[in-house]
DNA sequence: TTGAAAGCGCTAACAG
DNA sequence: CTGTTAGCGCTTTCAA
């Protein structure tokens, strides 16, 4: 294992100070041309990489902007994570990503460790059922609340999906249809995004003159198993013709449900998604879904991390849109 | 801005050494019960964290992987790092995830990076046409080539996939079904995968008895676009009935030319794309590809990243599998 | 059982 | 223009 290469090194082995070294590589103009050069040189034909913990321990930024997913298996985390890398490597950010499976415990320690290597910031889909942003490690690190939002004690910025408007048009298209048991699954009320989108719905039920079915609404903790197997129950014990989603995994675990249906039943049913990954145009002739602007989230996410001007509990909310691919008629 | 509780802050806190507070805290038997109890329920008060900067500046590791990936929408590349986020996550691993769309020079400023926080591992799927992994900087780190091989210089692990006999097989079965202008995307042999696969294209043709038309074979740099352009050539310009895929990218690249051909044309055309994303099976009945076990590739990457004992330049490889979900008869 | 010193790599603040 | 010192947070080594 050969040894790291430091200034010190560098310094001794063209018998300076480390300082001039340390002078040289930051750009520091007292330095003669004569060593700088002679430094430089030396200091790329040995491959000198400043240390970033010494940086940290002064009290420099790390740079490390962490990022807490439920999973990035799903499209839209997974399109996500990807333009918020792609942006962090541009301006020099490294990402931490770190998984969560929407468990708060698994959050906590996530979190925990991001305050360990004294992440700048840390990007979080709040799981269902955590703490209040109250902990003491986010002290020292920036927040920014994704998509969802949690009751604050704290100053945490947010960036949201406004999704009502799509969510209206999409019932109210299915009514139009002729559709009058329209089922919902969605997240439950402990988090904002649940509570919205299933009043949305109700809204929507409400503009086209339909009435709640309590049995038709299912609301929990999101997840892909959730999602198919509420679906199933809706399509097939309550009788469901049309099925809307309020979630990114519980619309890809409603659609396995779906396309479980017996075809000819199927073909009578009506499915509306939430989020579009790429597939969803494919299937079926292509499937009809709430979308939303990730890209637009991702940047806004990048700008906030990277903001200076600490207005902490700034929020952004970016409008969803009803993608409309064809319903089934009833 | 709170200042950062360290274990001096502690330790002037209690009016006590911060020696006595370092050994509290890392189990240390010569510390009396009592003030040690007084110690641990003043960090847990405070939210003490250890820092991990002056950890590594000790030369303690750092627990920190990187991973370079082309992208992370791809499902196949989303999985892996899916597996291996979680994974890393149990042993107390960080992930700094890169992303490199196959740019050399991404790819080069990502090691730079990796190595300034001295990750003990990178993780990396080698972009075509890059640098022999020689690099100063790799020094440091333990190497894990991913799928793709690079010409070796320095010993660097690699975990690999099997995938002749099934594509073998995926030509074969073609062929059994009357196919006899069968396409084939891949990468360039720059690349090991590019070879073998190329190879194992080949192979099939001769095992079937169909020869060899170089009009029908496209090596290049594996992208989606490229995938989708040659694709279009060879379905329109070169007359393919059917076309086989060598890359993940190119994968869904092509199946974008092939979902855009005429209804009619396309369920004379066969489709044989590489990596099985969940939504393949949906579509079109359900389309046939080339399966990479994923989870097992991860595991093993993890294995590799953790194995205490240096086997630096150990190999891994696993089988593919080809998943017949029906193909167009000719 | 506790404490003091030293050093990991780096730079701000002072000398020269 | 160049060098010395000190200190960021932590643990190893030695001393009390």
């Amino acid at each position: 294992m050969a040894k790291r290469i430091t200034i010190k090194s560098i310094a001794r082995d063209l018998g300076i100070s480390h300082m001039t070294v340390s002078r040289a590589l930051s750009n520091n103009p007292n330095v003669s041309k004569a060593t700088r050069d002679a430094i430089l040189a030396r200091a790329r034909e040995l491959g000198y990489v400043k240390s970033a913990a010494a940086s940290a321990m002064r009290g420099d930024t790390t740079r490390i902007v962490g990022l807490l997913l439920p999973n990035i298996v799903n499209e839209f985390y997974a399109r996500f994570a990807n333009t918020l890398a792609t942006t962090c490597g541009q301006n020099g950010l490294h990402l931490i990503i770190h998984l969560t499976n929407d468990d708060p415990q698994a959050e906590n320690i996530a979190i925990a460790r991001l305050c360990e290597v004294q992440a700048m910031a840390v990007v979080m889909v709040p799981s269902p059922g955590g703490d209040e942003l109250g902990s003491a490690h986010l002290r020292a690190m920036k927040v920014v609340q994704l998509i969802r939002q949690r009751p604050q004690v704290r100053q945490a910025a947010a960036v949201l999906v406004n999704d009502r408007d799509a969510i209206v048009q999409a019932v109210a298209r299915l009514a139009q249809l002729g559709h009058r048991s329209i089922g919902y699954i969605g997240a439950d009320t402990g988090l904002s995004s649940g509570r919205d989108r299933l009043a949305a719905f109700q809204q929507g039920l409400a503009a086209a003159g339909l009435p709640v079915n309590p049995g038709l609404l299912r609301t929990d903790a999101p997840s892909f198993t959730m999602g198919r197997d509420y679906a199933g129950q809706l399509f097939t014990a309550e009788g469901a013709t049309a099925i809307l989603c309020g979630g990114f995994e519980i619309s890809n675990g409603a659609l396995n449900a779906f396309m479980d249906l017996p075809r000819a039943r199927r073909s009578q049913c009506a499915f509306v998604g939430y989020g579009d990954p790429s597939f969803y145009g494919w299937i079926d002739g292509g499937l009809s879904t709430i979308r939303v602007p990730v890209d637009r989230l991702a940047h806004q996410t990048l700008a906030v991390v990277t903001d200076p001007d600490p207005v902490d509990d700034a929020c952004f909310s970016f409008g969803a849109e009803f993608v409309d691919r064809g319903l089934s008629r009833i």
